[in-house]
DNA sequence: ATTTACTATGTACGCGCGTTCATTATCCTA
DNA sequence: TAGGATAATGAACGCGCGTACATAGTAAAT
C-alpha cells in the first residue's frame, strides 16, 4: 500500500494519509528491513587507528560526507565500523548477520591478508567498494582518483620551472597510491624532455608529518644540488618544510616545494603549499553509488573507476631555478 | 538459548555451537533487532556543511572515533546521520521509525529552533546526549567540556607573561562555548589582579580561519599598544597570524597568541600554536556511554558533564612583556 | 522408593510489515 | 444490459528470532 503497489485512486491515498497522520502512525523500520530481508543499510569500514592517524582526517571526513550524502539521497543508511588493526579481516562476517546490505572500504593496504578478505567479499559476490586502493594482479570493485596523473603534473610543474631533478618522498609501497605517484614521478621526466629520473632521490616516508621531518636527514643535504621537491601527500610535505626551515632552507625560496591532496594543512603553511587536489568528496558519492549498484534489482550506471585530480599552485613551488642565487 | 536464557549444562552448549559451525548458521541481526524492538544501533547526527566546515574535521574525527569506538565495544552499531542545515529539525522522527535507540547530536547550536527539537526529545524521554553544548536555562543532557577553565587558563598564562590586557577573539554567542570562553576571559583578569577586563578588546569570528583573517583589520591597529592575543579557535588564531604577518607583526616575537583546540593545525604551523587541548576522544566514549545508559533496562554509572581541559604552550607564546621592545 | 527441587529440552506464539492471492467494486465496450 | 477488463479492498501467510510456558529428565533429600 505504501510502496506504490498495485494502481491506486488518488482520493483513496489521501484517505490512508489523513488516517495515518491522526492515529501518529509511523511505520516501524526495523519491521520493514525484517520483511524485506534486508538492513536498509551501507557499512563503511574505516581502519580504528588509535590517535595515529596515518591517513588524515581530512581525508575521511570528505570521503564520509560524500558518501554519507548520497546513501541519504537514496534511503541508504550509513553504518559506521571501525576496524581495529589487529583484528583479523572478514567483510563477509557483516553479510552473513545481515547487518549490512554493502560496504564501502576505505584505508586498505595491499597485504596478502587483506586480499585473501577481498577474495572472499568478490567470490561470493556481495556488493562491496574499495576506495582509494588498488590491487595489482586482482580486479576488485574499486575506486580511485588518477594518481598517476596527478604526480605526473606535480612534477611536470617543477620541471617546467626549470630544475633538472627533482626529490621524491613517496609513502610506502602497499598503498597503490604510492606505486601510482612513483609511476607518475617516472612519466614526468620522459614527457619533459629529461634525459631520466634517479632512483636515489626517491625517499619513503609513512605519509605522517613525523616521517616527513624525519626524511630531513637523507634529504638536506641534497639541497646544495637540487632544488625542488614533491612529497606525496601534504603532512609529509609539512614535516619536511618544518624539518628543513630548522636547517636554514625555506621553503619558496631556497627550494621548491608540492605536496599533494589539497589538505586544510596546505592552505595554512607559511608558505601556502603547492599541492594537488582529490576530488574525495565526489569519490565518497560515487562509491556509494557503486555499492549500490551492485545489490540486486538495482538499476546500472556507469561508473568510472578512475577521477581526475588538478594540480594547484601555491606559494611554495613559485620560483623558479634561475631565481636561486647560487650556493 | 543463545541469549544464555536458563541454565545450560557446557557439553549441551558446546554440542549446539558445534551444530551451528557446520551448518554455517549466523543468527540474523534484523530478525533479532526485529524480535527484540530495538535497532541495536545509536545514531550520530552531524551537520552537514557542505565545503564549508566551519567546526573542523580535526573535532569531529576524534570525537566519532570516541564514540564508534565505545559502541562497538557495548554491542552497539553506530548509524552516521547527516542532517542538512535548511531541514526542519525532528530528532523524535528517528526514534518513531525506530531506527535507533538513541541519538547523540553533534554541533549544535542554541537556537529556538534546536531548543524546541530538543525539548521534544527531553519530553518524550527519549535516550540522546548532545556532545559541547549546553542550553541556557535548560536541562538537556549535555557533555561538554570546561571552556571556562580552559579559557581561564589560556589568559591566564598570557597575563602572567606580563601583558596588562588581552585581545580575544571569540566565536558567536550561540555557541555555549563562546559564552564559556568569555566567562573564562573575564575570570582571569580577576584571578591574576588585574584592575579589569576590556570588553571593547573583544571581537568576533564565526571559528573559521577566513573570520580570523578578516580580523586582523580590527585587531592590527591595537596591536602598537596591545602584545596579547586569545583566540576561539586554532583555526581563527591560524588565520589571524597569517593576516597579522601580512602586516609585518610575527606571533611569538611581535605578540603573543594562544588557540584553543589541539588541533593538528597547531603544531604544522610556524610558529607553532599555543593552545587548550580538549579531551574529543574521551569525550566520545562519554557521551556512547551517556546515551546507552538512558536507554531503559541499562545500568545506570555516575558521568560527568563537564570534562577538564589543558593548556599547551608552543612558540606562539614564548615571549614576555619585558622582551618586547618597544615600538 | 518417593518426593522435592532443579535442570534440560521442546513447543507455540507473536513482533509489524511485505507480499501474494482471492474477492468485490467500478468502468468501459459491444 | 451483459460481458469482460481494470481498480480497489480484504484476508492470510511468513520472514527468523525471542520469550514464555509446558514437559521431560536428573539429582539430591527424605
Amino acid at each position: 500500500m505504501f510502496n506504490n503497489i498495485g494502481p491506486l485512486r488518488k482520493e483513496t491515498k489521501q484517505k490512508v494519509l489523513a488516517a495515518a497522520k491522526t492515529l501518529n502512525y509511523h511505520p516501524n523500520t526495523i519491521a520493514q528491513n525484517f520483511a524485506r530481508g534486508k538492513s536498509n543499510n551501507i557499512g563503511v569500514i574505516v581502519p580504528y587507528l588509535q590517535k595515529v592517524n596515518l591517513i588524515s582526517t581530512f581525508y575521511f571526513s570528505e570521503l564520509l560526507s560524500g558518501i554519507g550524502s548520497k546513501l541519504g539521497e537514496l534511503g541508504y543508511g550509513l553504518l559506521l565500523l571501525f576496524q581495529s588493526p589487529d583484528a583479523p579481516k572478514d567483510y563477509v562476517q557483516l553479510f552473513l548477520s545481515q547487518r549490512v546490505d554493502g560496504c564501502i572500504i576505505l584505508g586498505l593496504k595491499d597485504t596478502p591478508g587483506e586480499v585473501e578478505a577481498l577474495e572472499k567479499l568478490h567470490q561470493l559476490s556481495l556488493p562491496y567498494c574499495v576506495v582509494n586502493q588498488t590491487f595489482s594482479g586482482h580486479f576488485f570493485h574499486t575506486l580511485d582518483a588518477n594518481h598517476v596523473d596527478g604526480s605526473l603534473q606535480a612534477v611536470s610543474h617543477l620541471l617546467k620551472k626549470g630544475f633538472e631533478q627533482v626529490i621524491f618522498l613517496n609513502g610506502p609501497a602497499e598503498f597503490s597510491n604510492s606505486r601510482d605517484r612513483l609511476k607518475g614521478y617516472k612519466e614526468a621526466f620522459a614527457k619533459n624532455g629529461r634525459v631520466s629520473y634517479n632512483l636515489e632521490l626517491v625517499f619513503q616516508g609513512n605519509y605522517s608529518r613525523k616521517s616527513g621531518y624525519q626524511a630531513v636527514a637523507s634529504i638536506a643535504p641534497l639541497l646544495s644540488d637540487i632544488k625542488a621537491i614533491f612529497a606525496a601527500n601534504d603532512r609529509m610535505a609539512i614535516g619536511l618544510m618544518q624539518g628543513l626551515r630548522e636547517q636554514g632552507y625555506h621553503a619558496g625560496e631556497d627550494y621548491a616545494l608540492v605536496g599533494y591532496d589539497d589538505s586544510e594543512l596546505a592552505k595554512t603553511t607559511t608558505p601556502s603549499l603547492s599541492t594537488v587536489k582529490v576530488p574525495l568528496f565526489e569519490m565518497g558519492e560515487l562509491a556509494a553509488e557503486k555499492v549500490l549498484q551492485k545489490i540486486p534489482q538495482t538499476k546500472a550506471k556507469e561508473i568510472p573507476e578512475l577521477l581526475p585530480v588538478t594540480f594547484i599552485e601555491r606559494e611554495s613551488s613559485q620560483i623558479k631555478l634561475d631565481q636561486l642565487s647560487g650556493i
